[in-house]
DNA sequence: CTAGCATTCAAACGATCGTTTGACCCCGTT
DNA sequence: AACGGGGTCAAACGATCGTTTGAATGCTAG
């Protein structure tokens, strides 16, 4: 059965790396012999454990994916169980439970970078199972912005939530050009980050 | 020499088909073979025109990044010269070039997809090589845009610059959950997303 | 102790990768 | 007519890809 000491077993082993080698190198340009050598596993265990490639990466994004769905949809709750929320909540219950499973464990930060290379590859097979996985969050969401924003129709906010989770994607990803200064630390950087997306997206949520 | 009828010459048909595929499939996920059978070409001649393909993918951008840049800073030297222009106007010569590019020619739209795909793949040597084609260019824009927003520090002004940037790379390249509706065009959905881009971006800007 | 199962391992599979080679073709110049 | 060079071609190079195989290993239940 399981392993006497599974503090990392082989197939956790092998997620987190994928994990990060994926975030580095994308789906493709990351093979599972990096993988498994980095992960200090035998090259036939990602088959083994998983079947193949594809479902490796699958799994990666399932195994971070659940987590974040039911922290955002919690925060959501919590956040509406108050009657006078305001939209700064909303986006906050959002992108907060990203930054946060960003920071967590050691592989977070790589995810949210693997997530924005998922939106990058434009592959219809992924973007079915993240829709399927996690279609029913953003509806959620997006209701929720819908009842403070009666002044905008169904269409006007829709475009408006699609640049909101661009820019979100793209700043959790660290893609753009602030470089992260080497005396303050990756967790108040991102901190800083959440804040200053959460101030602008609701004035342009508002506009 | 050249070819009498170099209506679409060899070298040409490369540049193109390779935007489209790796806007589709990546830098490392489309082949060379995949893009020389998809050119008619022979599959040395890439090799023979371009050296190797990391140099091929530097000719792909190159190609359009010169044109992007130019159309990028005459339209922010027509709005500067008024003296009375707005924090639109700015924006309106940042993206408006971006969004033409991407409909003018057949393969203007695959490479603002190409674009974004630079900025998921974190490789360094790309990175370099865009900063050194593209960094003055942002340069011109953060000045003016610190000059209509005086009352926002530096570094206020760049998180928020980055936010818009990562606004417009993930608007641009579609990667949106808004599907285009069949019976708008192209030109006009990417109309639309360029002017909710405007307004939502200044919104956040001012905020 | 041993039978049985889950896991790990080295090795090899065929396919495909980027790149190189050398012959060949075409065409303007001597 | 002979030449020369830019361009194209089929073929092959070694490397690396994802995947499969079958034997070795370790652990557990009987």
């Amino acid at each position: 059965m399981r392993n006497a000491t599974p503090s990392f077993s082989t197939k956790e082993r092998i997620l987190g790396v994928a994990e990060t080698l994926f975030a580095r190198h994308g789906f493709a340009g990351a093979s599972l012999r990096q993988v498994t050598a980095a992960a200090k596993v035998n090259l036939a265990a990602v088959n083994y454990h998983f079947g193949s490639k594809e479902s490796l990466i699958e799994e990666v994004f399932r195994r971070r994916l659940d987590e974040l769905n039911r922290h955002r949809l919690a925060a959501l709750a919590a956040v509406q169980a108050c009657a006078d929320h305001t939209l700064e909540d909303v986006l906050d219950a959002f992108i907060r439970p990203a930054l946060e499973q960003s920071m967590d464990s050691a592989g977070g930060a790589a995810f949210v970078r693997v997530l924005a290379r998922a939106y990058a590859e434009h592959d219809e097979r992924l973007r079915k199972f993240l829709s399927d996985n996690y279609g029913h969050v953003l509806r959620d969401f997006a209701a929720a912005f819908a009842r403070l924003l009666p002044q905008l129709d169904k269409e006007e906010l829709y475009w408006r939530l699609d640049i909101v989770a661009g820019a979100l994607t793209y700043a959790m990803a660290d893609f753009g050009m602030i470089k992260r200064k080497s005396d303050v630390s990756e967790r108040s950087h991102r901190e800083q980050a959440a804040q200053h997306l959460v101030r602008f997206a609701a004035a342009g949520l508002r506009a």
